[in-house]
Order: C-alpha cells, then sequence, then structure tokens
DNA sequence: CTAACATTTCAATTATTATTGAAACATGGA
DNA sequence: TCCATGTTTCAATAATAATTGAAATGTTAG
C-alpha cells in the first residue's frame, strides 16, 4: 500500500461522524446501509453534511456506493480496511519475538 | 476504546510526517528511536517541526518518550495501536461467516 | 564553569478541513 | 405527468492543523 492511500484512508476517519459511519458499515457487512438508514442510527437526517463525510469515505476507497431503485447503499471497502491495517503493522519489530493478533475482517463471499 | 482515543490516533496518523514516523517506531521495536536518529531517517533536522509532530504521537498516546542521558528514545506504544485495530473491525460482519486476519503485534517481552 | 550538543517552545503565518443552509437533481409511485 | 422521497451540490463561513524561524531549555563532557 502506498503512503497517500495510507494517508486518505486514515484522515478519512480520523472524523467523529466519519469513523462512526465506517463501523457501522463494517458491522452492516457487504449488504450495507441506505443513507436514510445510516442517518437514522446517528441521529440525523440525510443531509448534505452526511453527503460530505459518505463522499469522503469513498474518496478514501474505505466505503463503496451502489444505487439500488431510490436508495444509494453504502458499504465497507474490506479490502482496504485490511490493507491499511496490514501497512501499519508492517515489519513490525523488525521480525523478532513479537506476538501476533487477529485483527481484521476478509469477507470472502467466493473465496477463490 | 473509546472513540475519543481512537479520533486521536487516528488524526495523529493521518500525517505523512507522523505516518512515517509511527511506522518507523513500529519496526524499531520496543527500544525506540533517538530523535536524531529519527531526523537522520527521515533526512531532516531535530527540529521544531519533528518535535511537533513526536509530541502529537504521545499526545494521541501511540507513542512514548523516555529520557536516556542526553537523547530522548521514542518508541511504539504497542497495546495502543492494536486496541486501534480491534477498534476498526470490532463485531466485524455482525458475526457472519467473514475470514479473520492476523494484523498487529502484541510485542509481549514478559507474557503474563 | 563553560562550551557543545540534543531537543523543545513559542508566536505568526499559511493551509486544510468541517459546518451550515439553501437550492438542485434523481427516482419511483399515484 | 406530478408529487413526495432520497440524496447531492455549492458557496460562504468557521474551525482546526501544519510550517517556519528564532530563541530557550536541559544535558553532558572537558
Amino acid at each position: 500500500m502506498e503512503i497517500k492511500i495510507a494517508l486518505a484512508a486514515l484522515g478519512a476517519l480520523a472524523q467523529e461522524t466519519r469513523l462512526l459511519i465506517f463501523r457501522m458499515l463494517v458491522q452492516a457487512g457487504p449488504e450495507g446501509l441506505s443513507v436514510g438508514r445510516i442517518a437514522d442510527k446517528l441521529d440525523t437526517e440525510p443531509n448534505g453534511r452526511l453527503s460530505f463525510h459518505l463522499k469522503e469515505l469513498v474518496r478514501a476507497g474505505l466505503v463503496t456506493a451502489t444505487q439500488s431503485g431510490r436508495f444509494i447503499f453504502y458499504s465497507a471497502n474490506y479490502p482496504v480496511m485490511n490493507d491499511l491495517l496490514a501497512y501499519l503493522t508492517e515489519h513490525c519489530c523488525a521480525g523478532e519475538s513479537c506476538g501476533e493478533v487477529v485483527h481484521g475482517c476478509t469477507n470472502l463471499e467466493n473465496p477463490s
């Protein structure tokens, strides 16, 4: 992963509304949530502010938008999330004895 | 992990110089690096700018500073890093079949 | 004690990012 | 077609963060 991509992702997550949305989508699974549903859960309305933050998450590659009828569903982009986690811990401790921990979620619906 | 703590950590990492420093320290292991050494690796000098960014990383809890003689050593705070990774992936896919991935580094020198 | 090195502090400037509110666009059902 | 619903765009303002350069602090060795 290139540093610019990691910076974009981290910058996108470093904001309360967006972090809440992202975690919500990670927990929602690959089907995602509509904007209205996200707004409900945040106890706000699908307004310009929310739209702005969703766009930022998409721009950072952390989230994907798919139109379905009158609704737009946003869902977490798991591979990008995992790449980000890997980037942060890469070559940890220069390979010295250092316990590994399980984090991340592949969500491979169609494992190849 | 509380959201405020996660936001502080993400915000600290969402900046090129700081992300470079953090990864450098993660890779350096628990002994850390002195400010001068960090400056060398960044091809810069131990100036106000570097000091500012180091302080931000400490403020976010991602990094620890320890004085040793005339030098100050900065090192990665692995537990905080792992908590952050866990926070991002928490309750991923609401528990549905969803492959787990290894990321993170405990670096337990004294496992209990 | 003094000089030299390592690092930090501070205030001013500049740059980036978030919020707000109003208006506009798109979609599907009556 | 027309209206209601769902969502986005835009420009202005407000808030937050980064950079710079100079001066100050703390530390050790001679």
